[in-house]
DNA sequence: GACAAATGATACAAATATGGTATCATTTCA
DNA sequence: TGAAATGATACCATATTTGTATCATTTGTC
């Protein structure tokens, strides 16, 4: 079970360097990346192109070129990059709310996993690119 | 982003079932659970062989057989089934501890997955059968 | 004893998710 | 004009999940 992915984890990581080598807006192009971070080439593109699509990162093509934040960090959440590679978090496909249950509204497993479910939701919601770089 | 997979959740609910049935430790045999859960039967069939193989059920071969409650069902933890089907549950693989990160012992993303990781395993270590019927 | 009804064991298979690779097109700076 | 960068997209290998299929074995009943 994992509650995050390769991708998420990278895209983690690599905004998190960024976001360290942001004092003057500064581009990072993928092979910068790459060295720093030993992600593999084409799959760190892929992440990074998917990354600008949902217009984390401002992109910037021809010679030069490469990637920068397009938001503040401490506003880049966990909870949003982990949906995005991810698909929406949802720990609990609990089958028995699928009117397989005989008592809906009651259902046995949603309640313990609706809460378990709420509570990881709302650290993540609090966790920041920020924070990570502080350690909190 | 899936807590519970299918089979783990298939397990609890044939547990459940039988756990409601059990006034006097009563038989039930794949054909009766079957038809009460609507779940494909070969694959309850292995499920409910993989819980007799972890001492979780009694089983009956023969004419009338089937399975019963080894355990009493307050002493059947999610957690336990989790990782029967699942493996053991680790939330975080987190790349950055695997030498790759810096500084290993502040490690960025550690710290704030742990933590989430031992509330969710403590809600599941908390939660049985029983409760679940109690809708606890 | 024969037979039916059940599980035991095990191999196989389809669908999906994960973790990438490869390639060509396009833009831009020098 | 050409090199260096991203954009878009198709492909692929592997693992996991979600099952299916089959034969062997046990056991109760007639």
């Amino acid at each position: 079970m994992k509650l995050i992915t390769k991708n998420t984890d990278y895209a983690i990581r690599a905004l998190c360097t960024m976001a360290e080598n942001n004092n003057d807006k500064k581009i990072s192009s993928v092979s910068e990346l790459v060295k720093e971070l030993k992600i593999p080439r084409p799959f760190l593109r892929k992440i990074l192109q998917i990354l600008h699509k949902e217009k984390i990162l401002n992109s910037y093509k021809g010679q030069g070129g490469g990637f920068s934040l397009a938001i503040a960090p401490d506003k880049i959440f966990i909870v949003n990059l982990i949906e995005i590679f991810q698909g929406p978090l949802k720990l609990n496909n609990c089958a028995f709310i699928k009117n397989i249950c005989p008592d809906v509204n009651s259902c046995r497993l949603r309640r313990k996993i609706d809460s378990i479910e709420r509570h990881v939701l709302s650290e993540l919601k609090s966790t920041t690119i920020t924070s990570l770089l502080n350690g909190r």
